[in-house]
DNA sequence: AGCGAATGTGTGCACGTTCACACAAATCCC
DNA sequence: GGGATTTGTGTGAACGTGCACACATTCGCT
């Protein structure tokens, strides 16, 4: 009851004027104490940290942001449906790992999800309003409004996957063409005879390098007629492609998919019409997600570290914050291939 | 170059004077247009929205979260490792249904993951700091120091899973216990004679719940030399657990893992060792996640819905922020048991 | 006609910081 | 020992909005 600070928890929150008051020091000393901008002495600077401690200060967010214009918070914007997030550990992955460094660098990572064109209007006003200091873009789609929503803003940005048209935002990526004709070509080389390929998107730009480095392993033996693009990313997708192949020709022994969630899906397909697995069919994926290491059988695949790829986005966007301009960079992050017992 | 708006990307964000000269209309009629409150004509309707369109206005959140004390955001706090973002698709899928709810109503969704002790100051700093309105709290440990502060703070708040000791703070939870008895009964109903449990972090009421279930279901038959409890929700947990209950007794039949992701990990141990599912040994797991419906065999669980769990909390915490009184309010989800496969 | 309510509009102040600037005191350098 | 630095401190503006209040106009009703 004699308590002095604190007293009940519906008193207001101290400001920056209670903490001059207690240490009797001005406030633009007790800002660059905070801030560390250096010339406080150390008298002050003990007066300063006792004063905070004793009134329990802490600075306003929402003050300091609107007085130093910067939020010292990043969106992590994704252009999927919300299931996603459910369906693909990978996306996880990469908050995960984007969070790790923003929040070392005292970020906040703040989630916006695209799934509707009035969704689409929110986050575009918030990037405008500046709610955040900088985007992480995630499954951008050609000619995405987002992209250009940043750009003419100048926002700091880094995306994953490259861009589909020109653009100045830096982006992180694997080398999808290569890595999947590397994989492909293996498939070749165990005596698949009849191989088919379940694509991503047809919209997103890794999606058609994927199919790209597929058509190039199998030379002449491509067949456009074995090639389904899925809708999305998605274990149902890859049901339904696999299907759909197997309508077309019941003969196909080999499948490279892209994605691993797809891959399972297929594989599901492919056991429960009698096929076995590798031994009828071989199955390759993409991503070496969880997925991966945990199907049954454990899935050939391509490596691709999803933590580094969510890390160095947030590297790249915390630099042009800090005023680096990096307009126009671009990151690749290796692969490597994975080789389970599916195929 | 003529262009009256927009002259260049670096010129300076129009602000709500840029409306005032454009529309000749005052600011507080533009704040009252642009936050609804009624009491503004239709003519002035149409001359703000044509400046506000002509000008390129959009509100600086930061000036609007200071004069309102409202920053329309809410936090998601996971007091786990990062990692566990990519293990679990249960917390993916609560964050998505979160942000569902959320979004609809305006809000932004903050991510703090809270996993060292810097970062458990951090964070602590941003919710004192007035950085959201309401806070969404997953996997809170007994004595959690978020709820003290939450509390302290009548931060309008929500958690999963109720709280060990007394708290104020709302809770969307399961019947764990009535849960993990009616899928270990059936366990007992098919025969098994041994039957082990791995279980969760004993500072999770829970992974305490669950356990007490799986006792109770077992009777005059529980052997508490057959419960191992995991450090944490992992398949590499799980792995870990059922090695050692392996050592402890090879003669086991059943085992009931505390989630999927640890029973998975189980069933990896026992087909390597040899041990058929669910011929030699049955498994069930708890979560019915998206990996009990891709693992092989398929794996019999309980099911809970982690979409309707993550929508309820968000709801919660944004009635609490239009000022309704919800302390120590409790809502429980039903559960049901998935009979699968592997049991 | 007159009065009260409903509708519509503008102005001053507050929100809690940061930043630039002015200035005071201590230190350095031939 | 005097001027130029370096170090340290306080004060007055912003920053861009919401909200309470004062005031003007229109409407409905007896």
């Amino acid at each position: 009851m004699a308590n002095v600070h604190q007293s009940g928890s519906r008193s207001k929150r101290a400001t920056i004027f209670d903490v001059v008051a207690a240490s009797g020091i001005s406030r633009g000393t007790i800002s660059r104490y905070l801030n560390g901008s250096g010339y406080v002495s150390e008298a002050s600077r003990q007066a300063i940290g006792d004063a905070i401690a004793q009134v329990g200060y802490v600075p306003n967010s929402a003050a300091r942001s609107l007085a130093s214009r910067r939020t010292k918070s990043v969106a992590f914007v994704v252009h999927e449906s919300h299931n996603l997030f459910y369906d693909d550990p990978n996306l996880g992955g990469m908050l995960a790992a984007a969070n790790r460094v923003l929040s070392d660098a005292d970020f906040q990572l703040v989630i916006m999800i695209v799934d509707t064109e009035q969704s689409m209007i929110r986050i575009g006003d918030l990037l405008r309003g500046g709610y955040v200091d900088g985007a992480i873009l995630v499954s951008v789609r050609a000619d995405d409004p987002l992209l250009n929503i940043v750009q003419s803003l100048g926002l700091p940005a880094a995306m994953a996957g490259r861009p589909d048209g020109p653009s100045t935002v830096p982006w992180v990526d694997v080398d999808n063409y290569a890595a999947a004709g590397e994989i492909c070509s293996r498939l070749v080389g165990t005596g698949r005879k009849r191989i088919a390929m379940i694509g991503g998107p047809a919209d997103m730009r890794s999606a058609r390098e994927r199919l790209a480095g597929f058509q190039e392993a199998l030379g002449e033996s491509f067949d456009p007629a074995l090639v389904v693009s899925a809708p999305g990313w998605s274990h149902q997708s890859g049901i339904e492609a696999m299907a759909e192949l197997l309508r077309r020709d019941p003969e196909i022994d080999g499948v490279f998919a892209a994605c691993d969630a797809l891959a399972i899906g297929a594989m599901d397909v492919l056991r429960e019409s009698g096929r076995s697995i590798p031994g009828d069919v071989g199955v390759v994926g993409f991503d070496d997600s969880l997925w991966a290491q945990r199907s049954f059988p454990a899935l050939s695949t391509v490596r691709q570290s999803i933590d580094e790829i969510g890390a160095r986005m947030a590297t790249l966007v915390l630099r042009q914050i800090t005023g680096e301009v990096l307009s126009g960079s671009q990151e690749m992050v290796p692969t490597s291939t994975v080789w389970r017992d599916s195929a």
